[in-house]
Formats: C-alpha cells, sequence, structure tokens
DNA sequence: ATATCGATTATCT
DNA sequence: GATAATCGATATG
C-alpha cells in the first residue's frame, strides 16, 4: 500500500526566509501558483500566528471582469493597483474580511485571494479568534478542528485578527511588520487548477490554485 | 453527503 | 437601491 502525505507539516526554522517585493512583481497567476506551500505569518501581542498556504486565487487587475480593480483605480481597490507585497484587505457580505497580497509594479492592479491555510502555530489563540471553545477534550490535531479554523478566506482572515482598518495597505515585506510571507523550502508536489470560487463574472476562468490532495483546502473543486 | 438560505454593510450605480 | 472574491445553520438524502 502507498503511504498517503502527511496531513500536518511543521516549519523548517532554519531555512524560513521572507518573500521579497520581487516575489510578488509579477504576473498573479504565478505569485497564486509560487505561494503555495509558503508560511503566512502573524505577528500579535500575544504570540505568533502561522499557516502553510494550500489555496490561492489570481485577480489579474484592469482585464479581469472578477477582479475589484477591474472598473480601474478607487479609494477601496487603491492596493492593488500600488506596489507589490502589500495587503489588500475587503469586506463582503456584510460578515467577513479577505486577504489579498499586492501584485506586479506600482500603476498596475493585480493581486492574489489567500483562501486556505494549514494551521501551525498559535492555533489555539486562532481558534479563540474564531470563537471556538478549546477544552480538554479537543485534539488539537483533529484535521476537522483545523479545517473549520482556517478553510476559506473568511474564515482565515478571522482566526488570524484581520480587519480592514488593522490591516488594508500594510506590508508583507517588511522585516518589522506584523504580517509576513515566507519560504521554508516546503516542497509542492502537485498543484490543481480550476476556476475561481463565488463569482459571477468571469466565472470560467481557471485562476484558482490548490495543493493537490490537500486536506485543508476549501473544496475539492468545482461540482461540475 | 449536498442544497438552500439568511445575515449585514461597504461600495458603486 | 442592488450587489458582493462568504459563512454557518438548517433541511433533506
Amino acid at each position: 500500500m502507498s503511504t498517503l502525505p502527511a496531513a500536518r507539516t511543521t516549519i523548517d526554522q532554519r531555512r524560513a526566509t521572507l518573500l521579497t517585493p520581487d516575489f510578488f512583481n509579477r504576473d498573479p497567476r504565478r505569485v497564486a501558483r509560487a505561494l503555495l506551500g509558503k508560511l503566512l505569518i502573524r505577528k500579535t501581542p500575544g504570540g505568533t500566528l502561522a499557516g502553510r498556504i494550500v489555496e490561492t486565487e489570481a485577480y489579474l487587475g484592469t482585464g479581469d471582469a472578477a477582479a475589484h480593480s477591474a472598473a480601474g483605480r478607487t479609494a477601496r481597490n487603491s492596493v492593488l493597483f500600488g506596489p507589490p507585497g502589500y495587503a489588500y484587505v475587503y469586506f463582503i457580505y456584510g460578515n467577513h474580511y479577505c486577504l489579498n497580497v499586492s501584485c506586479l509594479p506600482d500603476g498596475v492592479a493585480g493581486g492574489v485571494l489567500f483562501r486556505a491555510f494549514e494551521p501551525i502555530a498559535g492555533i489555539e489563540q486562532m481558534a479563540k479568534a474564531r470563537g471556538i471553545a478549546i477544552s480538554p477534550k479537543i485534539d488539537l490535531n483533529n484535521i476537522s478542528f483545523l479545517k473549520n479554523l482556517s478553510s476559506g478566506p473568511g474564515r482565515m482572515s478571522e482566526a488570524l485578527g484581520i480587519t480592514r482598518t488593522r490591516d488594508n495597505g500594510k506590508s508583507f515585506v517588511g522585516k518589522k511588520s506584523d504580517l509576513q510571507l515566507a519560504d521554508d523550502g516546503y516542497h509542492v508536489r502537485r498543484v490543481m487548477v480550476t476556476p475561481r470560487i463565488g463569482i459571477v463574472k468571469s466565472a470560467d476562468e481557471p485562476l484558482r490554485y490548490y495543493i493537490a490532495g490537500n486536506p485543508f483546502v476549501s473544496r475539492r473543486g468545482p461540482t461540475v
């Protein structure tokens, strides 16, 4: 019998290095794919939160009808038009915040939406942020429990305590930033590409990326 | 397991 | 005034 890939991963602290602006200064499709397997880190007074990114979506800018930047620059979407490597946070459906990173050079719109990660550090704090009570009965390694923390853009943002007023426009590439992205050398075996979730315009464009077979992805794929 | 629906507000028409 | 890059609860197979 072949062994399934381990569900949980750990961080290789010795190898972890911050992603640089160059990483984000290219087509969002390439950034979205390259971000799979990277670490998303949130530093808080209560401790460091971290997860391994398993699902992303690319939003291409003025030519992409589904992108917030499609109709040009506004006060809301201006981060997408700014320099690469900055947080674009928007509020949706009266309930949820969603976290993105800007791509392409200053003046050109584009971004990647973070849709899901595997919780790795600060799990108890993330559960608290999600309104989930921790009791001795809860197994912190249980896949269903972990998936409920951060499988989906709204959940992920809530687990990290992301809000628009706090985080929109924040740098992902600053050494001192409380929002960081890092590469610890984790190798992604296979990437799946599907249409993006929850959009109406440009609904068929294959711009969603996730790690094949990963249990923390929000959905398997389009229910075709 | 999948399907449907209400919540709730910033943004744009 | 309509819409939206979603989630959680509820209903049903």
